[in-house]
DNA sequence: TACATTATGTTATACTATAACAACCGTTTT
DNA sequence: AAAACGGTTGTTATAGTATAACATAATGTA
């Protein structure tokens, strides 16, 4: 693995992330024998083209301008999909979905999200996930997903106040 | 203080609940010299009717049968504002809209949502956003708001297999 | 090829939330 | 009392997000 995970670096080589994501979906699809048809992968690649979370409606004009019908139903179909097979995870507090850097095995980790870049990044926060599963224990409640979005300024925006991008 | 709160025990006596969430809510009103005006006691009423966050929607055949107007806007506004003096939350995964037990200071723990008896019960998880805390900060990102919701299964319906309510 | 399965196209609609402006009401100022 | 003001509510319209339902096309399999 030639790069890890950029976090909030902002120089960080962006087409690497895009190229790496692209291929491990192709590869995670073909192992798992489902398939990346060209909407799915369209999508993805459009999911994955910043780190900021979109909307889906977002993606609807690439789509047509990219020849595919452009109705809701169809990026709401291969995101879908791509939830599925780990590939986007979907920001509830934002209405939007964004690429996900470890789909190979399903988790469900937090996101750090700024509000002045809007960039998001995924937490790898196992203490978090202790934490939150020894406390839903003592409850007697078993966890099967968890939904950890964090609202804040990212170290960037924290120099500028967090007034813009 | 008569009773704790009731967690996940089915059989807690509400109408406590219901009870001293609006004197609370009275309280605390008088003292930050804010209006709750019948409108907005009746809606913080019909969120704490039962412990399942309601959608906005659900409310307004409510308002309507007690002669107030019933457009979305009544009761989004009363919303936000029940959720600017911290009486009630909303549950982000659930576009949904549940009573604060505790609102005398703000705050932001998390919420365990069972996907049986869609009740949400709202943890006091200092473990959680300690560990939140730190994982944000080794990344240099300031957290401003939480939002934390986990699905599973409550006691109650584990036996049960989750099935029902 | 024939068949079943999955994916996509297409139209319509449901669900969630807010914008914009008018009317009302309690309080303060003149 | 009258006028001015700020905050709340009424009302209409619209924006934004997501899914239902059914037709058509593509793909995999026997
Ligand atoms: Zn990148
Ligand atoms: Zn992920
Ligand atoms: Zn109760
Ligand atoms: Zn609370």
């Amino acid at each position: 693995m030639s790069q890890d995970d950029p976090g909030f670096e902002s120089d960080h080589d962006h087409q690497h992330c895009i190229e790496q994501a692209l291929e491990t979906a192709r590869v995670l699809c073909r192992d798992r024998k489902q398939r990346l048809t060209p909407i799915r992968e369209l999508v993805l690649k459009l999911v994955w083209q910043n780190h900021q979370p979109l909307g889906a409606y977002e993606l609807l004009p690439a789509l047509a301008k990219a020849g595919f019908n452009s109705a809701p139903p169809t990026v709401y179909r291969a995101l879908e999909f791509l939830q599925e097979q780990g590939f986007v995870h979907r920001i509830a507090s934002l209405n939007a979905y964004v690429g996900c850097p470890h789909p190979e095995r399903p988790h469900r980790s937090g996101f750090l999200i700024c509000r002045g870049c809007q960039r998001a990044v995924e937490l790898n926060a196992g203490a978090v996930h202790s934490a939150l599963k020894t406390s839903a224990g003592e409850l007697g409640f078993e966890i099967e997903q968890e939904m950890v979005e964090v609202v804040g300024l990212c170290p960037d925006c924290r120099m500028t106040g967090g007034a813009h991008a």
